[in-house]
DNA sequence: AATGATAATAGTAATAGTTATCAATAAGAG
DNA sequence: CTCTTATTGATAACTATTACTATTATCATT
């Protein structure tokens, strides 16, 4: 493993939380990750959870995906990407490449670094149901 | 006081925590609207304005901003309009009208209902004391 | 393979922000 | 003025997350 450094090493619990994380395409909290990795390491502490989630986010290997008012979910897939919350089922959905939001310009004299964008709205399965109850 | 109806009732406290957001052009967060307020009603209690500052917005007089990874802020202006947030002084500034994203149409078959657009920089004041410092 | 420095762990306490509970109070319709 | 009940202050509870600490495990160096 290449994220071993001087500071870093690859744990049992660092690894199978990256493992994990990366089998699944849903976007899971720090609560939900912490019961798929008990599965395999059945004593491991949720802080663990939160510390290598974190860890992991900052070294680049996975997202960390702050909504709004929301507990914080990771992604897997460390590439930025547009997310959607549907408002019905509560899912994340990946929503394809995000936008060219264009950074380093100014909007009224604010000089943009970074911005979020977070789209609510149905995702399809959900609309197919309301579409059925018509 | 037209916010009145058989529901909801024109409090002494709801009263001036709507004025004092008013009056101020920041964007404070519950606690800081709660200092504000403590200086015209000393006996308020924090709960009361957290249940004023959402009521006041469910009936859309003022905006709960819901920042990402960090506590609301609520802002007296009740129209959507741009805010930025500066990674030096923490500040929430206003930055004009919001873009027309576009709401009803579908990205990937994901509906879009909402979008929050949160934009991350340096604001204008910032900028100045960054360049004094070259 | 054994050693040693120290990053990481499990378990738990602590914190921040927010929401819920409830008896007492007060808005405002009649 | 009276009555209904929304609202309040005070406080407990709750959720998500971070901090603390003695013990354990990783891994570079012997």
């Amino acid at each position: 493993m290449n994220i071993v450094n001087k500071d870093r090493r690859m744990t049992k619990q660092r690894q199978v939380i990256l493992e994990r994380l990366r089998e699944v395409k849903t976007h899971p909290t720090a609560d939900e990750v912490y019961a798929m990795v008990k599965e395999d390491l059945p004593k491991i502490s949720l802080g663990t959870v939160y510390r290598n989630l974190d860890i992991l986010a900052e070294l680049g290997l996975i997202q960390k995906l702050e909504m709004a008012g929301q507990p914080k979910r990771f992604d897997g897939n460390p590439h930025p990407h547009l997310h959607g919350k549907c408002i019905a089922c509560e899912r994340v959905v990946d929503l394809g490449p995000d936008f060219d939001f264009g950074l380093d310009k100014k909007i009224n004299g604010f000089k943009v670094l970074d911005y979020k964008l977070e789209i609510i709205g149905l995702c399809s399965r959900c609309q197919e149901k309301e579409n059925k109850l018509k």
